[in-house]
RNA sequence: GGCUGAGUGGCAGAGUGGCUAUGCACCGGAUUGCAAAUCCGUUUACCUCGGUUCGACUCCGGGCUCAGCCUCCA
């Protein structure tokens, strides 16, 4: 049974789904108008190892992430570089995917854009509106009143009242209330803009998000997640809106991801301390920054370091070579429903089920791999139905998070930089080594080891074959 | 100042009211011509002060420190 740390009540509660089957999960995405950094990595891998494991489990998931095209930065970014802001976002939506690929993360059912959505958002802004939960000012702006629902805060857990003593934002004029926050923009005369009962405008942030996640999944669903700084405001305030309109509940589970930290302090643009995914991966593969980010757990700070990105290549390493050389199915095991699961090891799967379960425990799925990993190094047969089985078992699982689905081989040989030997040229000096060690001359024989080695290739003997790998 | 959350061995990072996390690093051993990889074994811990308890790192309270949010933000 899957727990799932429920922020709305602070604490692990069993999932249950509003249709037994079928789980809505709607996970707030990215403003497009720069290059994804790490932060956005870890949400992408955290919901991608969340929607996994949801299927893994036999749901069918309708899987929601928006995008949010329309924004202040997007149209002061493609002022900047002389295109339009329709341009600039499918220019780094291009990008983003590009990303996840890297990752390996799967995309999600729906991908919604914020402007494909612009007509149901100014219908609930008319509703809210109606019903007395939101007010048209003079300047053509629509805010929502946070005092015209009573359970504003329950989220965040603040009060109307402690939110109002520490105030220290600038009050627009406009506002009734200084808490209140903004539906619908009135938009100026070169920006990109919407009709509306209110003017030409574009919708503030928050309803985008609420008028998505009705769209295509309904008034009430599942799970909500995004970044834990995503909590307050954003998603205090989509709850005001959504639950204002329908008098009925939003989404039943939030959850928040911890954010990714750079020298103590959280990654983000406005500090401009961030690396983008595209930094990241010139140095370190798609699936090293991916077993960094399940490395931890998914709501704890996880801090950026090169020792962390270099301790997930080395788990990555031991998980690789242990299934070197050992015949498994792969297609079988990464594809599609196990049509036989008696080709894996029942006790590794159930501790994983168990630690994943767990509010994914990734951490603690990860020592079971390790567990398996050590169990399978044990086995010399590299094809007797143990090894196999085991074999199967850690290739299964890691797929299950997303990782170890590459040919071991290409993994650790990987692919010349261009600086490094050939493959061709590395057999041809293993081959010489050979003779000369038949010949017992060790001289020579560690001379080649050691140039190689300092090209960047480690010689390994075992079994009375000579292996390498990349290093 | 207010609201969240966190403080575990050299590092990363789980977990539990009494019993080995796990990985890396270190040390010793096996294996190897020597290495590498692998295996075996050892060492290092639970911020602080009180309380509850037969017993707390684990529960409760105070304190200290750190992070996030209170402004766009994943």
């Amino acid at each position: 049974m899957l727990q799932i740390y429920n922020t709305l009540n602070r604490r692990k509660e069993p999932f249950e789904p509003l249709k037994a089957g079928h789980v809505g999960l709607y996970v707030c995405g990215v403003t497009v108008y720069d290059e994804c950094h790490v932060g956005h990595g870890r949400v992408m891998i955290v919901y991608d190892v969340l929607f996994r494991h949801l299927q893994a489990a036999g749901y069918a998931v309708n899987y929601v992430r928006n995008i949010t095209d329309v924004d202040d930065k997007i149209i002061k970014r493609a002022a900047e570089n002389n295109v339009t802001p329709a341009q600039l976002s499918q220019r780094y939506i291009d990008e983003m995917h590009a990303d996840e690929r890297a990752l390996n993360v799967l995309p999600p059912t729906h991908e919604p854009r914020a402007t494909e959505s612009i007509k149901s958002m100014v219908r609930i802004i008319g509703q809210l509106i109606d019903s007395g939960h939101a007010y048209a000012a003079d300047n053509g702006d629509v805010f929502y009143s946070v005092k015209s629902f009573p359970d504003y805060g329950k989220l965040s857990g603040r009060k109307i009242d402690e939110l109002r003593a520490g105030e220290r934002v600038a009050v627009d004029e406009y506002k009734r209330d200084p808490l209140d926050f903004v539906l619908w923009k009135a938009s100026k005369p070169d920006e990109p803009s919407w009709e509306s009962p209110w003017g030409n405008g574009r919708p503030g942030w928050h309803i985008e998000c609420s008028a998505m996640s009705m769209d295509l999944l309904g008034e009430e669903f599942d799970i909500h997640g995004g970044g834990a700084d995503l909590q307050f405001p954003h998603h205090e305030n989509e709850i005001a809106q959504s639950e204002a309109l329908t008098c009925g509940r939003f989404a039943r589970y939030w959850m928040h991801n911890g954010l990714v930290r750079i020298g103590e302090e959280k990654m983000s643009k406005s500090l401009n301390n961030f690396l983008t995914i595209r930094d990241v991966l010139a140095q370190y593969s798609g699936e090293e920054i991916r077993a960094f980010i399940i490395s931890s757990h998914y709501r704890s700070p996880l801090n950026y370091t090169s020792d962390a990105l270099l301790a997930a290549r080395t788990a990555l390493r031991r998980f690789y070579t242990a299934l070197r050389g050992r015949p498994v199915p792969r297609d079988t095991l990464l594809n599609g429903p196990l049509a036989d699961s008696t080709v894996l090891d029942a006790g590794y799967v159930e501790r994983f089920e168990a630690a994943m379960n767990d509010d994914l425990n990734t951490p603690e799925a990860l020592a079971v791999l390790h567990e398996l990993a050590n169990t399978l190094n044990k086995e010399a047969e590299t094809d007797s139905e143990r090894s196999i089985r085991l074999a199967s078992t850690l290739v299964h699982l890691g797929g299950r998070l997303g990782i170890l689905e590459k040919d071991p081989e290409v993994v650790l040989q990987g692919e010349s930089d261009g600086e490094g030997p050939s493959a061709e040229e590395i057999e041809a000096l293993i081959s010489e080594r050979r003779t000369a060690r038949e010949a017992r001359d060790f001289a020579r024989s560690d001379q080649i080891r050691d140039e190689l080695a300092a090209r960047g290739v480690v010689l390994e003997d075992a079994g009375g074959k000579t292996t390498w790998r990349r290093d």
